[in-house]
Formats: C-alpha cells, structure tokens, sequence
DNA sequence: TTTT
DNA sequence: TTTT
C-alpha cells in the first residue's frame, strides 16, 4: 500500500542557509525555518509559540537557495518527513528529523533586489 | 508574522497504541506510522521505502485512537510538528520530533467490526 | 509571481468513471467524487452533509481509473482547480470548476480483487 | 464514512474584497483571487498560466479581509470546496464553485501599514 | 450519484 | 514496527 507524507510550511529562515557541493556537483542546502502562531490564554492574554524544522534541499531548489534565500526570508515550503539516525561517542543512538523539500515559494523576494553573498 | 506547519500522512500503524491518562483525566496516544511509497531505480526496478512517524493525540483523538486504532490500522491524519529534547545519562541533548494530530480518519473501519481489547 | 493551486479529497466516488480516448492515445476520465462530513446543530443532532466535486483525469491515471476505479470506490486525491466557461443555446455563459488529479491513492483496492468491466 | 475537502492557495487579489453585512450582523466577504504557474513549453519557452478563484469568508475572515486585504494583496488561504446552483431566466441550470475560507494569512501586510477604504 |  |  502507498502512502502520503507531505509536509507544509510557511515561515522564516532562521540563518544564511548553508550550501554544500557533493561529488557530480550535487548542491545541498541546510537551513532552519521558524514557524509561529498565535494563541490566547485562558486569561485573554496573546502568546507566540515558535517551532523550529531543519530543512534540506536538493539539487535546483538548493541553488534557488544559495541564490536567493537569506537569514529572515519568508517562504512557503512543501516537502516530506525523513528521520535519520546516527550513534554518539558514547553509543547513544540519537534521531534527527528532516523535511526534504520539494517545492519552494519565496515569498518576500523583490524581483531584481540584490542580495549579499553568502558567508563561505 | 504568523505562520504554518502542517503535516498530512497516510500510512499504518506498526504496533497497537500506546494511551496513558494524565492528571485531569486527559488521554495521551502515542504510536509510530508507517508511509510507504515506491519508486523504481535506473534498471527499472521498484522498490518501496518506508518513513516512519512518531504521532502523538490527545483528550479526544486519543480515545479515538484507543477505541479503534489498532497495530496495521490504516488512517489519515493531519497535524503539525514539534520538536522536543531531554539530555542523556551522558549529558547529550537528543531531539524528538513528533506530529501532534489534530485531525484523524480511519480508512479501513468497517461498520460494528469488533476489537481486541488494548493490552494494560 | 508564482502560486499554490492545490486541492485534496478522500471521497467515493458516485458513479464509475467515465473514460475517452482522444486523439493520440490519451486517455481522460471524469468522475464525480462526493466528501462528506459530519456535524452537529445546536440541538446537538448530528447531520451528514456531502459536497460533490467533479474531477478530471489524464494519460496514466485515466488508466489507473479504468482500471480499478467503480462506483463506492473510496479514492485519496490530490490535485488542482480549473474552471472553463462555455455558451449555452441561448448564449448564457456558463462556468464549471474541475479538479484536475495529480496523485490518486486507491483507499480500498483489495489484492488480486476482480472489478467487473466498465460499461462502454 | 467522513472525507477530506481542503483547498490551499497562495496568489493574488483581483479586486477589493466585496464586503456584505447580513443580517444578525454576520459578515461576509467575497473576492477573486489569481494563483499563477510558470511552465516551459516543447520549445522552453517560458509560459505563465492563471488561474481564478472565487473565494467567500464569513464572520472574523470576513472582517479581517474588510480590514486589510485589497486589490493585489498576497494570501495564503486553506478552506473547502463548495457547488451551488441557481436557475437562470432561460430555465438553464448554472453551477458555482466556491471556497469557503477556514484559515487566512496576509503574505504582503506591512506593520503599521496604512490602507486605503473600501469603496464603499 | 457515493459512503458510514 | 506497518501495509500491498
């Protein structure tokens, strides 16, 4: 049986992203992306809660990254859920959740606005 | 800037429900699901590849899931992401990400079938 | 600027689709697909009330309907909206919304299960 | 058996927002809104289709869209599909499809920014 | 016109 | 650990 897992959000980088270039020029892009929402206490008072999700991007949505996402861009992304696993110095197992994008909106993007480079 | 974080999912459950009652009679389930989606390599080859998801319900999704969810349950669920942490005996920090379900379908109920009883 | 067109339906379907083959062997099928949800009014009696969507497919998963596709058939769905107008006789434009299907999940396809033929 | 009806759109206002105020002091909105796609035809020439929306928001939505969107303002939206009908002079039956707004974000709202009223 |  |  196939199955769906599919990812949604719309929020903002938390840093540059940072790119890297893998053997047969595969680009990558890692980044964390914020996303808030408003909520009110049973006293009325307004609250923010922020969850943060590590991103990463693949190949031509890499470059879009490298090219025109900074710290604080907005952007709609779609993608799926990967958990990973790798062992510590101590043999504790540790999990690490990802989105793997596969669709990406900038959606604070002037056309032609320049942008700094990236820190190497 | 409010945001949004949501995620869709189809698949089974790999084990039984896991529910436990908090203070105030509020319902916890937890339980992993599975998404499977195949693909086909160069030769032409299909191969399925499974993502598993740590879900978490409360009050009454929880009870839902403890009247009629079962190991190899197939439903649909929407929700959002959080990531927790805890530190180790060692003093290493460990992240969790769960999806907290807000919206729960059963895809193979059939009408007035009966359950085996959740173990204790 | 580019956009999000989205929609997603778990639905049955009402009738079995309908399939045409047009000119270079592509096939289409068109069904329609009714969701239903459930709710209560303020007397706390609960209602059903059932939306009907009509949805277009192409090439492969045109065959995937014929193919496996009947009346009841419970059918996850993912698309894109698109309205057409046309002129009736008395030159009244009229509209008509569609949902063209990008990903189809068979919700209730037995193994091995034998459909009858479509009627041609 | 309950379903899933869910739309999600990003794009652009066509027009103002149509604002009514029925009775019981029940607010309703209703505009038309363009999502965008960019493809590439055989020859890669580069193609922008788009597609309108007819979008209807009641009550906090309602008053939200009153207070903030205009002509070109950037929303996501997330609601349902739903089909009306109405029979015109000539007995002709024409459909409508809506969607009814359940959750609305301003991509575009500056802080603070001043906006033009509506006409009124 | 579906389904529970 | 699921399912087809």
């Amino acid at each position: 049986m196939r199955g769906i897992n599919k990812v949604t959000l719309i929020g903002n980088l938390g840093k540059d992203p940072e790119i890297n270039i893998l053997d047969g020029n595969v680009a990558v892009a890692k980044f964390s992306l914020a996303t808030s929402e408003t909520y009110r206490d049973k006293a009325g008072q307004a609250h923010t809660s922020t969850d943060w999700h590590s991103v990463v991007l693949w190949r031509g949505l890499a470059e879009l990254a490298q090219a025109y996402l900074r710290k604080g861009s907005l952007v709609y992304l779609e993608g799926k859920l990967k958990t990973r696993h790798y062992d510590d110095a101590a043999g504790q197992r540790h999990y690490v959740t990802e989105i793997i994008g596969e669709q990406l909106l900038m959606l604070d993007k002037k056309p032609g606005e320049q942008l700094s480079p990236l820190a190497p």
